[in-house]
DNA sequence: GTCTATATCACGATAGAC
DNA sequence: GTCTATCGTGATATAGAC
């Protein structure tokens, strides 16, 4: 059962998501997982090593996400919109691990590996909503607005007044092709 | 002449946008603005307040660009796509620095503030969008859209393959209402 | 107004007991 | 496999010279 290293990934999405990338110290997220520094550092040698796992859990959890998106029964625009949406993410889905890393990008070393690893989850997103939009622009589109809930939710800024993912998808679904049956 | 309080601050964007928060140091800081660390303390008494002076220059800039987008002659859609795109700021306008601030939004104590600061810079925005189409969902399908240039320019996520500005600004003037002659 | 110290503290990482 | 104790580094901020 090496249940503790999950332990320690999910504690520190939550640092990372709750309280930003430079309260994430390993005192923290050690005291957030409920294991002492040692210990966390038994399973990740160092803060790089964590970093390097988190990446890893998002390249899991997206190509299972992109699966997802595919087969999606209400289409993948609405699968992807609203995931996207605070709030929208499921337990174990590939929606919070991208908050959190999300937020380690920057300028350094480690920064570079998780623009990379970013790459990889937006292109592999594309693709899925490609299936369903075929016109490229169409998809890129649903895409940035996708990104752009993401956004909202990472700045934890309000949506506009009397505004939700509800009418956001019946506008969207006047101006997009239908998802076509199978 | 208060030319040093404005190197500073734009010194502190930069290092923001291109190393991240837990790069911009007082001392990193200090050295691209070139003046040493007891210069800087002298115009920002504190980190926070060296946080606190670019929210201050965010809100005078949020409001200064709303003005501009709903002056821009080729309307106000295609004029905040633009300037949300990757390279797409003016010298001294609001994106550069809203692309700073974005990065220190954290659940820290300032963090909140910059929270606070945003908000009021997306409703601002979409206030402005508004002014052009008057549907609320399509302004703020415009307004995520441009929200999601901004994480891409954020994290230096690459775009689709083949695809940039000019082809999504034309894709979305086929599904929204051109801007009404004044 | 701008500089050079320097005090203080928090973080990452190591060593070694259990 | 998990813990406590400790060291070295680098950051903020202060004091005070120029």
């Amino acid at each position: 059962m090496t249940g503790a290293r999950d332990r320690v990934l999910d504690a520190y999405e939550t640092v990372l998501i709750e309280h930003g990338p430079g309260s994430a110290t390993l005192d923290a997220v050690a005291a957030a997982a409920e294991v002492s520094k040692g210990g966390l550092l038994y399973h990740f040698s160092s803060k790089d090593a964590l970093a390097t796992g988190l990446l890893d859990r998002l390249r899991e959890r997206s190509s299972a996400d992109a699966a997802a998106i595919r087969a999606a029964p209400d289409g993948a625009v609405a699968y992807y919109i609203r995931t996207s949406a605070p709030g929208g993410g499921v337990p174990g889905g590939v929606t919070r691990t991208y908050l959190a890393v999300l937020r380690l990008a920057d300028g350094t070393e480690t920064g570079q590996a998780v623009r990379d690893a970013l790459a990889v989850v937006h292109a592999e997103e594309y693709d899925a909503l490609r299936a369903e939009l075929t016109d490229p622009v169409l998809a890129w589109i649903a895409q940035l607005v996708g990104d752009g809930l993401y956004l909202r939710t990472l700045t934890g800024t309000p949506l506009p007044p009397g505004l939700g993912v509800e009418e956001l998808l019946s506008t969207m679904r006047t101006y997009l092709p239908p998802p076509s049956a199978t």
